[in-house]
DNA sequence: CTACTATGTTGTAATGATTACAATTTAGAA
DNA sequence: TTCTAAATTGTAATCATTACAACATAGTAG
């Protein structure tokens, strides 16, 4: 069977041919998307395609844990189909988000204050490496 | 002198009627307000007052590092007029944003990638303290 | 103290992301 | 194959934010 349909079927959600659309462009693209570039992207293919759907849908998988919703932006939300622990910088120069591979230590002393943590982001803003070096 | 003339003439910044009540109101409001917040509230002394003031003022403010422009919302911009690094809890309960007294360690990492950090957000998410014992 | 000018303020209109909603279609169970 | 709850679609509404032009003012120079 197919990755995707597994994916959705192990999570109670109905398998549909936009679902599938979707997920499979997000297991694709890990440059952390906007809807707008989801849709427009998989409109190219999928020409019925709404967006109310990717807006359904991403909501969706995020309920069920299988994207990460980034509010690194402010502006527009990012989708990130890699849900290991991780944390994200912002250049601001080249607009690129970019996967940082540290997860938190600081997690358990918030609990200990007795607060319930279900979702922890970090976030890094600046200028990367490329464009310091006066990248392209 | 008062404490937010100063304040503003240290950073080269216009002293206007609206900025000192602006910057007033987050010296003395420590509960992350929105824009729409510091707006009607400060509307009710000085009805004068535009929102696009509220607006620029705080664009001018985050731009001198003397507020902090918080994305965890996702929905709207929050603004910290505590300006030492620390983290931030938002309960998805009461919609509180609680002040995590901690720092980030794992900047140094980031900056050995070659990136030039500006700015760093820990965002916790999920239920606080009071709410999860039922609180009000 | 007065006049000047760059800058700030205001209100309205425009924008862009997101949500609401009603009609239509469809996945998956019976 | 039939049925029904759920998904999809398109349009309209909403909400935060930005653009912009007219007006007002802070702070400087004379």
């Amino acid at each position: 069977m197919d990755k995707y349909v597994q994916i959705l079927k192990e999570h109670g959600l109905k398998v549909t041919p936009q679902r599938l659309e979707i997920l499979k462009y997000l297991g694709t693209h890990r440059n952390h998307p906007t809807v707008e570039t989801i849709y427009s992207e998989l409109k190219k293919t999928t020409p019925s395609l709404s967006k109310t759907t990717v807006y359904n849908t991403l909501q969706h998988l995020d309920e069920h844990g299988l994207v990460y919703l980034l509010t690194i932006s402010g502006s527009e939300s990012r989708f990130d189909s890699n849900i290991n622990p991780h944390h994200h910088f912002l250049c601001k120069t080249c607009g690129n988000i970019i996967d940082i591979d540290i997860e938190c230590p600081n997690a358990k002393k918030v609990e200990a204050g007795g607060h319930r943590i279900d979702e922890v982001h970090g976030y890094f803003k600046g200028v990367c490496a490329s464009c310091l070096k006066g990248g392209d």
